[in-house]
DNA sequence: GTTAGCATGTAAGGAGTTACATGATTTT
DNA sequence: AAAATCATGTAACTCCTTACATGCTAAC
C-alpha cells in the first residue's frame, strides 16, 4: 500500500509544489526542512514516491525515457490532484496535526494555510503540551517514588523544555492574532538583517 | 523474538530492580519516568515482559497460581541474571546510548552507572547534538532555498532548542567532573551496585 | 447488581530503519 | 580508468500502536 506517513506525504507535496526535483535532492530537503535529527532513508522515500505517483499526485519523468532498463535520475513533479491533496492536508487542523512529527510539517507550510487554521493548530499543539506537562507535574507532586537526583533532573529538564515550547507557541499565537508573520516584529525577532525574506503575512492561498 | 527495544528493556529492569510490580503499575512508572509524551501501550509492554521472562531476566508470580484459566494479576520481579543484564546495559556507553530515546533511559539510571560511563554518555550525546546543529546551520547559511518566514522560524526554534540542550549537557558534564550530582547539593551516595561482579542481591522473592 | 477502573493479553498493521544491490556521472 | 559521489531501488526486520477481547474487583 501507499499511506507512508501523512507527514512525509505532506513534506513531499509541499516541496514539489515549488519546484520539481529528483529523489536524492528531495531527501536532503525533507531532512533539512524537518530537522528530524535522523536523516530520511531511501527505503522510506522511494516507495512513498512510487505510491504517490500511483495515486496520481506525482508525475515521474525519466529523461532517458523508453530506453533499455537503465536506471536514470527521475524527476518528480506535482500534478493538479497533488496540489489539491496538498491544500487539503494543509488545511486540516484536527487533532492529528498537533502530534509531535506532524506538527512540524504543518508549521513548515503554514504560509499555505489560512490564519484560522494556523491558530487552531498552534492552540491545539499548545494544549497537547499542557496536558503532558500536567501529567508530569502531578507525578512529581505525588512526591513518593521520587527516585534519585538524576531521574529528578531528567524530569525537571523535561518540564522546562515543555514550558519553553508552550511559551513559544503562545508568542506565535499572539503574533498571529495581531495579523503578522513570525520573525518580523513580535516577541520573537531574529537578528537577521541580511535576508530579505518576503513574509507571507496576509497571504491565503486556497 | 524478544528484543523489544533496548530502551524498554532497560526501563523495565531498572524499575523492577527496586521493587517487584505488576504490568499495569509498570506501565505507569515507565511512562512517567521517560516522559515520552505518549503513554506506553500494553501491546508493547506485555509481549516484552513475556519475552524477558523467557530469557530468564524476569520471574512471573501469579498469586492465584495453578487454578483454572483465571487471569489474575501477575507480579514481575527481577532475577539475578536480570540484574546482571541491567548492570551490563547501564554501563554500555557506546554510540547507541546517545540516541534520542535511549539516552533518556540511560540518564534516568545514571546513579547505577559509574562516573566514567556517565561522562562518556553525556559527551557522546552532546557531540550528537552538535553534529545535528552543524548540519542545520550549514543548511541555513547556504542561504538559498530559504523558504518563507514560517520555515525559517521552525529552523530557528530547532537550533535554539538544540543549543539549549547542549548547554544543559555541558553543565552536567562539569558537575560530573567536579564529582557532584545534579540538583545543587552533594554527591549521590547510593551504594554502588558493583559494575564488575553481580551480587546476588538482597531481595529476590515475590 | 451494575458501572468504573484495574489488569492482562493478542492480531494486524503502520511507519520507519538497515543492509543490500545496482547503475550513472563527475572528479582526479 | 579509478575513485568518489550521485542516484535508485528492494527485502527483511524493528519497534511500536490500535483495536479488539477477556475477566477481576471495588464502589455506589
Amino acid at each position: 500500500m501507499a499511506r507512508r506517513g501523512v507527514a512525509l506525504e505532506m513534506a513531499v507535496l509541499g516541496l514539489l509544489h515549488d519546484a520539481p526535483m529528483h529523489g536524492y535532492e528531495l531527501r536532503k530537503q525533507v531532512t533539512a526542512l524537518l530537522g528530524w535529527g535522523r536523516v530520511l532513508s531511501y527505503g522510506t522515500l522511494y516507495p512513498c514516491l512510487k505510491a504517490m505517483a500511483r495515486s496520481g499526485f506525482l508525475q515521474m519523468a525519466t529523461p532517458t525515457a523508453g530506453a533499455a532498463g537503465g536506471r536514470g535520475r527521475i524527476v518528480y513533479s506535482i500534478t493538479a490532484p497533488g496540489r489539491q491533496r496538498f491544500t487539503q492536508l494543509v488545511s486540516e487542523g484536527g487533532p492529528a496535526s498537533w502530534e509531535d512529527d506532524v506538527f512540524g510539517v504543518h508549521f513548515a507550510f503554514f504560509a499555505r494555510a489560512d490564519a484560522r487554521t494556523r491558530v487552531r493548530i498552534l492552540e491545539g499543539r499548545r494544549s497537547r503540551l499542557e496536558e503532558r506537562l500536567e501529567r508530569f507535574r502531578t507525578t512529581l507532586a505525588r512526591g513518593r517514588e521520587h527516585r534519585d537526583a538524576y531521574a529528578l533532573e531528567l524530569q525537571r529538564h523535561g518540564v522546562e523544555s515543555a514550558e519553553r515550547e508552550v511559551h513559544w507557541l503562545t508568542d506565535l499565537i499572539n503574533t498571529e492574532r495581531a495579523g503578522a508573520a513570525p520573525g518580523a516584529s513580535g516577541p520573537i525577532s531574529t537578528p537577521d538583517p541580511d535576508t530579505t525574506n518576503h513574509h507571507p503575512s496576509t497571504k491565503e492561498t486556497a
